[in-house]
DNA sequence: CCTACCGATCGGTAGG
DNA sequence: CCTACCGATCGGTAGG
């Protein structure tokens, strides 16, 4: 049974990093800060991690996998099958965790090198796989003649900002939000 | 003529600080990044303005004065009419200022009360606007139904990302950038 | 616009 | 996990 106080204090501190990295910015947030919320001194952090730039790197780069993972998830189908369970599948990374992927998407900046490089080269690849899907939506005429690339960064563009305000309790499930998506920018606001 | 050398330094200032902020967030910006872009002390920058803060006021509320600028040019006309003219407006915005906008759109979570309070409200005062046109056009049956919130969310949502890329020498207009995400919104990918 | 400087805070280490 | 502490840097002021 996983509960709060069996998880490692290493978990712990991953946890509510993410959530001041989210609220304040990876900048704006000092291992004070940090240490405050886990009821320890900012010292004692360091017996768990290496660095704040570490904490950083390992929410990156794990959210870079969850959203692979998920993406490697959708079947062979026809071009607009494929996009509706992409978009399906990176909300539910999203809605799954809205923190880290807050932390993901706006505060990688952050990120030093060769960390930077490597994490802008995944995000790059992560984006052609949109891009494919649109490319072969055109080929086979169910999608518009259109900037495949243009099309695909709009479209995640508008996928991102689901962390901003979803949250597990609410009304609308993790599916639901990423049909409504699917929907919108699959067949337009127009009736 | 306005050349580099005949606009205030207090205009300077404002300018090299909208650049940092986009680039380097504004919190991980110091007024030492900020006095040597300028080729000045980081004291000397106190003799134009009075705080960091006061910098980034100035760029978020003149950008919230921009955006309903070009949104109270939207005329009255058919909703789906109405709405391609305030998505071009609001690219247009964006497009001439690029930096600004980032900042506007990020680093506004860095303001202190009573700013913050004040901006949040605009803000909604703003996206408000585009709700109540994707109202009208689900009334008058151009729009499909669907959750106007959300849909005017996620629309602006895929706007604001243009400042991301978006370079005046670039081979796309402004005007054409606004015009092929207004078709792309309202039609949707599908042929 | 500069020099000189302030108290506060930063990420992080040593040693236990 | 704590105490004690490090050098560096922060936003900002005084006084010229």
């Amino acid at each position: 049974m996983l509960t709060e106080s069996n998880i490692s204090r290493k978990e712990q501190i991953e946890r509510q990093a993410t959530a001041l990295f989210k609220r304040k910015g990876f900048s704006a947030t000092s291992m004070r800060d940090l240490a405050n919320v886990l009821g320890i001194e900012a010292a004692s952090i360091y017996s768990h991690i290496r660095s704040k730039e570490e904490i950083l790197q390992k929410i990156c780069f794990r959210m870079a996998k969850e959203f692979f993972e998920a993406i490697n998830g959708v079947e062979e189908e026809s071009p607009t099958k494929q996009l509706e369970q992409a978009i399906i599948a990176h909300i539910n990374v999203i809605t799954n965790n809205t923190g880290a992927s807050a932390v993901f998407f706006y505060e990688w900046r952050h990120l030093s090198e060769p960390s930077l490089s490597e994490f802008l080269e995944m995000r790059c690849e992560y984006e052609k796989r949109f891009i494919t899907i649109i490319e072969e939506g055109i080929r086979s005429r169910e999608f518009a003649a259109t900037d495949k690339k243009f099309a695909a960064l709009t479209l995640l563009s508008s996928l991102n900002w689901v962390h901003h305000w979803y949250m597990p309790t609410g009304k609308m499930s993790s599916l639901e939000v990423g049909q409504r998506l699917a929907e919108m920018l699959i067949n337009g606001l127009k009736k």
